[in-house]
DNA sequence: TTGACGTGAGAACGAGCGTTCTCCTACGGT
DNA sequence: ACCGTAGGAGAACGCTCGTTCTCACGTCAA
């Protein structure tokens, strides 16, 4: 293969380990996984990436990124402020639904790693702590009482677990209708 | 040591595999520190467990029972049938509070190997299914609307995966003001 | 043309770990 | 007392994997 661009390469061992890691797991994929997947010789990952912790890193970050992007992208074309929270909701069961789905990644980290990796468990809570601010956003451009950030933040990561571990997108709809159900009430 | 009684080391092997497994991971316990941890030297462990898989089976079969004793014993301590209801997230809070509390075990264990074993997959499904029955039990009990029992469960779920990765027992309380409000809108 | 350098392919190294094997001790039945 | 057997300690085996090293090649500057 020819001479590589840093940049491409990076780009491209990311793109590897993202789909690796997040359809077997971090610790059942090989760096040399990595390689064969993304044509990005171990020299070159290990210039990129000192260590497997820090691709790991890497990975949850641009993944943080993208998926608080396409969340975005698709509540924000929702007007009413109401709707856009349940547009949350509409969301997470598009995402469930698409094939090889198989949990949050964050979750199914810090379950991997939470005991072992600092670092890793820093990513896991600042993608979470930034999920549950935006969410915080969207309570508050509707006029909605503070406290019900939490509540919807709890629905949001129950229907993420559930819909893991039994593989349907059926936890988003029932999330879905408690949101609405706790819009309104008290 | 002494000769030691089939069921008396499966239970010390059982201690040991329960107490690394859930504070350290899994993968990061090797057989060596289970046979360390418990006494139980490796021949006899390999004797009632054939493989660290079966270990592990056993290890969450065990902790599911206890788990949901401990929960249904606190809850029977409640006369009201929708104080039982809040009375699960009540012993929520207490069990997040307690120390050495790291999430969910059946959730950490999902994310650990739910792509790998399919034997461990199978235990996570039976687990919250046994938990999602008993809600649905109360639910009942209290004379309330089926559809509760799901939104109920997802704030169960996502209160253990939030506690487990912020490390403070606040969740199960959000929780129990959002399972309140539930209880009684629409 | 030459030589220094960067790179890819893949071997090599070293550690960890699941699992099995060896060897020795101790005990129970006769 | 003697033998057969079970069990414990821990070495050994085979494999995986993170990380580094070797070596040959191709490129570019002088």
């Amino acid at each position: 293969m020819a001479v590589m661009d840093r940049a491409v390469a990076r780009e491209q061992a990311l793109d590897a380990a993202e789909e690796l890691f997040y359809g077997r797991g971090i610790q059942a994929v090989g760096m040399d996984d990595i390689r064969a997947a993304s044509g990005v010789s171990l020299k070159r990952l290990y210039q990129l990436f000192p260590a497997k912790e820090q691709l790991v890193e890497a990975y949850l970050e641009r993944r943080d990124v993208r998926w608080r992007g396409r969340l975005a992208e698709f509540v924000q074309g929702h007007e009413d402020p109401e709707e856009r929270i349940l547009a949350v909701f509409d969301w997470l069961e598009r995402w469930f639904g698409e094939p090889g789905f198989r949990g949050c990644a964050w979750i199914n980290s810090y379950g991997e790693l939470g005991a072992t990796s600092s670092r890793v468990v820093a990513q896991v809570r600042s993608h979470k702590r930034a999920f549950r601010a935006y969410l915080a956003d969207l309570v508050a451009d509707a006029g909605l009482p503070a406290p019900l950030t939490g509540r919807l933040f709890l629905l949001a990561e129950g229907a993420m677990v559930t819909a893991g571990i039994t593989a349907t997108p059926e936890p988003a709809r029932e999330a879905r209708q408690a949101a609405a159900a706790l819009l309104h009430s008290t």
